[in-house]
DNA sequence: ACTTTTGTGTTAAGCACATAATACAATAAT
DNA sequence: ATTATTGTATTATGTGCTTAACACAAAAGT
């Protein structure tokens, strides 16, 4: 699974994000347990410390916690990852929208060209 | 008009992002000329190399030119921002449905949530 | 003619990010 | 009991972004 790491940002910034998603996601179980830190940052192409630091953001937010020897979790509260969703899911369509609305496009023509876009598969 | 930048990703970044924008939205006139360097850097509270070093990436885009000493100015190829408007709508667009698919949403929730937050005002 | 304004270039400093290379203590695995 | 694995911490190095403080040539404004 490549992880498309760009360089116009942070990219432990980029991982953050790209976790969260994949929790919110369920491809990682609730209480389920994540690989260590350097097979991650292997497996990212990045160097340990960088995987460490995203994963020290996920555990400020509370998505994961880590048991000192024997590994990283993922957080048993349901509730909080579902919040996580709705959360983000809210933030991206106000960014999304706010955006278009500065494009010149009125709510209509976002309609239009979102189901527009929607057909084309 | 605050320009609200933050840290998380360059500022040079952002503002060219931002004056993109503007020139798509038809806040700058084609043709028309823009304030100096030193002035929107002052306007943008930012160091006049930052604003230098946007409104470079903005000539190597083509949306902007500029005359040695008198000014920079719009472009008057319309069509070139016509284009740019629909190709960062394009973009904006599949940005954002990848995301709401990637946190779980299908198409016809991402709908109705679009639906329901226009609603909202 | 003189001054101001224009875009542009240069050099130096501080900072965050990323990598590299280690090291350590605690636990799991054997 | 020994080894391997875990999260975590440290130091050093390089790079890009940003600010600061200039400088210059060319044109516009006076």
């Amino acid at each position: 699974m490549a992880w498309n790491l760009d360089s116009d940002r942070p990219i432990f910034s980029q991982i953050v994000e790209r976790i969260q998603t994949d929790i919110i996601a369920g491809k990682y179980e609730p209480g389920g347990k994540l690989p260590s830190v350097r097979e991650m940052a292997q497996e990212a192409s990045v160097n340990p410390n960088t995987m460490q630091k995203a994963f020290a953001e996920l555990e400020r937010i509370g998505l994961v916690y880590s048991r000192r020897t024997s590994g990283r979790f993922i957080t048993e509260d349901i509730k909080m990852i579902e919040s996580a969703k709705t959360t983000l899911a809210q933030q991206e369509m106000n960014r999304f929208l706010e955006i278009m609305q500065k494009l010149g496009y009125s709510r209509s023509e976002i309609l239009d060209l979102l189901n527009q876009t929607l057909k084309k598969n």
